[in-house]
DNA sequence: AACTAAGTCAACCGCTTGGCT
DNA sequence: TAGCCAAGCGGTTGACTTAGT
C-alpha cells in the first residue's frame, strides 16, 4: 500500500533537465503561464516530465529574478536569525529574500552557513585558533552573557492603530506562523484580537510580544516581525538568561525540542556524557554565532527583554568582539 | 597522475495542507 | 462534512566537482 504516484514513473523522464526542456517549458510559461495546474502542463508543454518536476524547475531554475551562489553578509544575517527564531521554514525564510529559492537556502544552509556556525566547533575543539576566538568572546563579558548585545527594556505595551491592523490582516502568512508555533493563538484567532484589551487572557510573554509586534510593525519590516514574534517555541520561556547554565536548563526542562535546533540536542547537548563537568555545555567551543538572537527572557527585576534582528556588521563583532 | 574523501546542489520523494466538489 | 487531488513543503539522495593525499 501507500500513496499513489502522481505520475507514471515508467514513462516520465527524470534526471538533470537539458536545455531544450528547459527553453520548451521556460517559454511555455512565459506565453501561457501555468494554467494553474502542473500535472496537466508537461503534456500541454510537450515534455515526458512529472508535473511535480516542472513546477520544481520552473520555480528553482527558470523562473526570472532567481539569483544563485554568491549569498551577501546581509543575507547570512538574515538566514542565520530566520533560522534560529523559526528553524527550518525555508518557505519563510525564502519569502524575506526574494530572489532566492527555498531549495537554495536550503541548501546554504545545510552546506555552508550551518558549519560556519555550528560545524567547525568539533574541528576547534583542540585547535588553538578556535580556542583563542571563542574564549576571547567569552571573556570578553564580565556578565557571561557575551554575545548579546543590550536590548531595550519594555515599557508599557501600545495599542495598535487601524493602520497597523491592517497591516496585520494582510500577513495571513505570519499568522498561520504564530498558530503553528503555539503559544496562545488558536486557529480561529486573528492577530487583531492579539492586542491589549482582548478577550484573552493576556500573561507577561503575550504583552511582550504585543509590544514588540508593535514596535516591529511601526518599522513595517515583515522580518523584524517574524523575528520578534516566534522568538520562543518553547512552552516555558521566560528564564533569565545569566549565562551557558540558564540555556542549557532552558533546554533541559523543555521536553520538547526547539524546533529546527534539533541539531544542538544531536550534536552538542548528546555531549553531555563525555563532558568532564557533569553535563555542562562546553560554551567555549560553541561557536558566537550560535546566538545571534536570545530567547525571550526576563529580567530579576521585572522587566523584559527580547532580541532583535542582527544589526550590520553585527556577526563580525560578535565573533571577533576584541576586534572592535 | 590516480585515488579517495568531502563538498555542493539539482532533483526526487513522500507527507501535509488547503481548495474544491 | 468528508473525500479527493494538486500544490506546497522539507528532508533526502545521488551525481558531479573539488580538494587533499
Amino acid at each position: 500500500m501507500g500513496r499513489a504516484p502522481c505520475c507514471d514513473k515508467n514513462t516520465v523522464k527524470r534526471g538533470p533537465w537539458s536545455p531544450e526542456e528547459d527553453a520548451k517549458l521556460k517559454s511555455y510559461i512565459e506565453k501561457n503561464g501555468t494554467g494553474g495546474n502542473w500535472i496537466a502542463l508537461p503534456k500541454k508543454v510537450g515534455l515526458k516530465r512529472c508535473g511535480k518536476s516542472c513546477r520544481l524547475r520552473w520555480l528553482n531554475y527558470l523562473r526570472p529574478n532567481i539569483k544563485h551562489g554568491g549569498f551577501s553578509e546581509e543575507e547570512d544575517r538574515i538566514i542565520c536569525s530566520l533560522y534560529i527564531s523559526i528553524g527550518s521554514r525555508w518557505s519563510i525564510i525564502a519569502a524575506q529574500l526574494p530572489e532566492r529559492t527555498d531549495n537554495d537556502i536550503k541548501n546554504y544552509w545545510n552546506t555552508k552557513l550551518k558549519k560556519k556556525l555550528f560545524g567547525k566547533q568539533r574541528q576547534k575543539q583542540g585547535s588553538k585558533k578556535g580556542k583563542e576566538i571563542n574564549s576571547m568572546a567569552v571573556s570578553n563579558n564580565n556578565n557571561q552573557n557575551p554575545y548579546w548585545p543590550e536590548l531595550p527594556i519594555m515599557q508599557q505595551p501600545i495599542p495598535y492603530s487601524n493602520n497597523e491592523q491592517k497591516f496585520i490582516n494582510d500577513h495571513t502568512s505570519i499568522r498561520k506562523l504564530l498558530i503553528k508555533l503555539g503559544g496562545n493563538f488558536s486557529e480561529d484567532d486573528q492577530l487583531t484580537n492579539i492586542v491589549p484589551n482582548s478577550q484573552y487572557p493576556i500573561d507577561n510573554l503575550s504583552m511582550q510580544l504585543m509590544y514588540q509586534n508593535h514596535i516591529n510593525f511601526i518599522s513595517s519590516s515583515p522580518i523584524n516581525y517574524v523575528l520578534n514574534t516566534t522568538l520562543s517555541p518553547l512552552p516555558n520561556t521566560q528564564y533569565n538568561m545569566d549565562g551557558p547554565a540558564e540555556f542549557e536548563h532552558m533546554i533541559n526542562n523543555n521536553p520538547q525540542k526547539i524546533d529546527g535546533l534539533e541539531f544542538l540536542y544531536e550534536d552538542i547537548f548528546i555531549d553531555k556524557s563525555a563532558s568532564t563537568s557533569g553535563g555542562n555545555l562546553d560554551w567555549e567551543a560553541m561557536d558566537p554565532y550560535l546566538f545571534p538572537l536570545p530567547p525571550i527572557v526576563t529580567l530579576n527585576d521585572g522587566g523584559f527583554q527580547q532580541g532583535v534582528i542582527l544589526q550590520e556588521g553585527a556577526l563580525d563583532e560578535l565573533r571577533y568582539p576584541m576586534a572592535q
